[in-house]
DNA sequence: AAACCATGCAACCGCCCAGCT
DNA sequence: GAGCTGGGCGGTTGCATGGTT
């Protein structure tokens, strides 16, 4: 059952406001002020809108001290910097910005800043084949909803599972901007990422597992289930016969319903939003182990009994250590045994060297052309042992640390 | 000059949550 | 505890404007 309508939508006005109308609301409200209820005001301003939209029109553009446009370059950084680091919290992003809205902060970001950093992300992460494993058929999903309505067929996935939620579109482009800087701050990163040779050797199962979690679609039932192929690669043939591959698993994962999750997959939905988690710990400079731990458990189903030792021992011999290994490698020294230098690659070994030597260095960091400064890069460094400047600047004491630690919150 | 397209911004929609009854 | 309500928020849409062909 929906709610009832905060208005008679017969009976209120729409659309741009008249001069006449923000004078009245405006000299009501700094009269009277607004009454603590929005829906009543309207009725006492004599005005024929909605409660909501009086309210909207006060916050974004009658309120006093409120600025529009002429962003800085300041302003940008913390935009930026916020956004990685927390996604689309506009209201959060605004009370860091005296003066602007979160209306305003959104336009902003998803007009031109957005795309001032992703038209670079565009050219170098398109290139860059760590961000196309993960995201080969999804890059569509970083842009606006009409940049979707304005790319090729070819682009649109809708039946992807990232635009069912699986992993958000705000973590993933989080993720790759937070990657966009990394490469911009030190060449050798992008080198090391551009470059397959010196990337850790992977399982091909476990390639195909990790490509089944993040490509799953739900048209497809040849595609065995993520299920199936941790059951597979415990060794067990039958389990992995035993579970039928149906769309109810896919559906599970990506289901916001909870009356849609069949219990045995209940624990593949809480996969999604770990993942998720992930992006956020990583993208707020938080601990590569932390940030393993939550693959860990991201990737160990929770589920009971026989199953449940399946899963994880499947888990353990096939799926752990493959993100961990990857992150790992792109961004933190703290290598893991996957990171270790491979024989085949003698060049990996100079390399990793120098990324554990590079691990922390603030020095000599580009930031994309200058068109931001090094405050910036400094705060969302992936070393943990620096943390972010925003925390050592008590920038996100008004909400709490939690949101920054990669919780589960969001 | 006109048509088309891209962009920016104001405003709306609908969901979620907290507080109240 | 359940239902209702208003406030708040993020996503999306519609329109005006400027640029390009």
């Amino acid at each position: 059952m929906g709610r009832a309508p905060c208005c008679d939508k017969e009976n209120v006005k729409k659309g741009p406001w008249s001069p006449e109308e923000d004078a009245k609301l405006k000299a009501y409200i700094e009269k009277y002020g607004t009454g603590g209820n929005w829906i009543a005001l309207p009725q006492k301003v004599g005005l024929k809108r909605c409660g909501k939209s009086c309210r909207l029109r006060w916050l974004n553009y009658l309120r006093p001290n409120i600025k529009h446009g002429g962003f800085t370059e300041e302003e940008d950084n913390i935009i930026c910097s916020l956004y990685i680091s927390i996604g689309s919290r506009w209201s959060i992003i605004a009370a860091q910005l005296p003066g602007r809205t979160d209306n305003d902060i959104k336009n902003y970001w998803n007009t031109r800043l957005k795309k001032k950093l992703l038209g670079r992300r565009k050219h170098n992460i398109n290139n860059n084949p760590v961000m196309n494993r993960f995201s080969s058929s999804h890059s569509s999903q970083l842009n606006t909803t009409r940049d979707l309505n304005n790319s090729s067929p070819d682009d649109d996935d809708s039946s992807s599972p990232y635009n069912s939620h699986a992993l958000s579109n705000s973590a993933l482009e989080r993720l790759q901007l937070h990657m966009q800087l990394q490469t911009l701050q030190n060449p050798l990163f992008s080198s090391f990422y551009n470059n397959p040779a010196l990337w850790p050797k992977i399982h091909p199962l476990r390639e195909k597992m990790i490509q089944s979690l993040l490509n799953q679609n739900p048209n497809n039932t040849n595609c065995p289930s993520l299920i199936q192929q941790l059951a597979l690669a415990n060794g067990s043939q039958q389990q992995a016969e035993d579970i039928e591959p149906n769309k109810a698993d896919l559906c599970d994962l990506t289901s916001t319903n909870p009356d849609n999750v069949s219990p045995r997959h209940d624990s593949l939905k809480i996969t999604a939003a770990k993942i998720e988690d992930l992006v956020n710990s990583l993208s707020t400079g938080g601990s590569f182990n932390y940030a393993k731990n939550l693959i860990d458990t991201a990737l160990m189903p929770e589920v009971d009994g026989a199953e449940a030792m399946s899963y994880g021992n499947a888990y353990n011999g096939a799926a752990a250590s493959h993100i961990p290994a990857e992150l790992d490698g792109m961004g933190n020294s703290k290598a893991t045994n996957d990171f270790a230098p491979q024989e085949d690659h003698p060049n990996a070994n100079a390399e990793f060297d120098y990324f554990k030597d590079m691990n922390g260095s603030k020095d000599n960091i580009l930031w994309w052309s200058n068109e931001l400064d090094m405050k910036l890069a400094s705060a969302i460094s992936w070393d943990s042992t620096n943390s972010s400047a925003f925390q050592n600047e008590g920038m996100f004491q008004d909400y709490g640390s939690g949101a920054i630690c990669g919780s589960s919150q969001y």
